[in-house]
DNA sequence: CTAGTGACCATTTGGTAATATAGTCACAAT
DNA sequence: ATTGTGACTATATTACCAAATGGTCACTAG
């Protein structure tokens, strides 16, 4: 027996990032280090790809890179918040498609997991940046869970008004509870220990929820 | 860049642990080797503590340790089993002091949910067999779980009986959706990842089950 | 036969020196 | 001013080997 000592991290601090950028916003080269850095990442991982590789692949030096980007982070929070986008994007297309808030609900919720699931064992190497955003808590994993609670009111509202959900309870707190019921199936973090489950989780959580909605 | 590897394990696969036990299963030894354990694993953390600080505990030698236990993890698992057990008995406790189904089930959520949070933060060292255990799905937490279920059940029959609770919804879909929504408050894999939402979740989500659950 | 162990092996782990990487800066060329 | 860089430092990662650990087994004592 050596010393005392703990090992599991119980919740990192949050990193919010609050630098706005660095450098000229729209220029050229910000795109193709971008273009760059999503190739990379999403072949060989994060962690792996070196800025260095960024800046041969662009065809500059590793410090020109940090004329547009505060670090390697602010990389990678790119390619996140691009790759989270691309899901709401995917997702909210779908909850488009139905007429009745309830379908609605039931699309997010599925679209949603499907997504995360994709991203975990289709684009291993992207889900690995998501997860290390999702840990340290990057700003553009904030803003994304801020957007989808806000759709997720849209729907509940909508629901309201066309009468097919209560309405005695606030709707913050419906908006939260469901959010919560939600969360472990769009957190890449949570979703990888849920990995049994999602294949059933979104239908019958979603009829549970759709019954705690009902008028 | 060097070579490709992933690093982020998605889900480890079950070790069941089917071996039912090794020598005398009564016997004064054994006893005192669990004693020992719970000890050393609570101060010193399960991966700190080597068999052979055990052994010395109890005054005999390494290798009479594995005439009662097939390996450190089956000793890992008999306290782990005794830890999962003490919060399901305080979690009982608490229950069957509520009369109404619907009261009960609030105390079983917010039970767990403290249990487990008090394991994480308190407990710090126990807390890291509970990880091992649910990541590597030891038996000791399969069985767990379905017990967890099994009281789930037992309150929402009870609930239906008393009238309390719909009865529409067939009891295993009602049973297996409610505990989808409890499972990220008392799996500590899940807790870690939740920590932001330990206070408020057990209540918001206990009405909105209950809403769910309204005849 | 039961209680008990030292010596042993295959893997892990710990410590450490060498290497690689993130990030900065002064400066050059245009 | 804008575009661009080589050389530099502090920190993180790797590579390597020695020590520690999980686990077994043949064996002794009573």
């Amino acid at each position: 027996m050596t010393k005392t000592g703990g090992k599991l991290s119980p919740m990192k601090k949050a990193v919010p990032t609050p630098q706005p950028a660095r450098g000229p916003v729209d220029h050229e080269v910000r795109d193709q280090i971008i273009k760059a850095a999503t190739e990379h990442f999403s072949r060989y991982g994060y962690e792996k790809t070196t800025v260095s590789d960024l800046a041969k692949a662009v065809g500059f030096s590793k410090a020109y890179i940090y004329k547009f980007f505060e670090s390697k982070q602010a990389i990678g929070e790119m390619i996140c918040a691009n790759c989270l986008h691309e899901i709401e994007t995917e997702v909210k297309a779908a909850v488009a498609e139905a007429d009745q808030p309830s379908e609605k609900l039931r699309r997010m919720f599925k679209g949603f997991t499907e997504a995360t699931h994709r991203l975990l064992f289709s684009d291993r190497k992207l889900y690995e940046i998501a997860a290390t955003a999702a840990t340290e808590r990057w700003a553009a994993v904030v803003a994304y869970e801020e957007r989808v609670q806000t759709l997720l009111k849209e729907i509940l509202q909508e629901g309201r008004q066309k009468g097919d959900f209560e309405r005695k309870t606030p709707l913050d707190e419906t908006a939260a509870a469901i959010y919560l019921v939600m969360r472990p199936y769009f957190n890449p973090l949570l979703l990888q220990h849920s990995f049994d489950y999602t294949d059933m989780a979104p239908g019958q959580l979603s009829s549970l929820v759709l019954r705690s909605l009902s008028p």
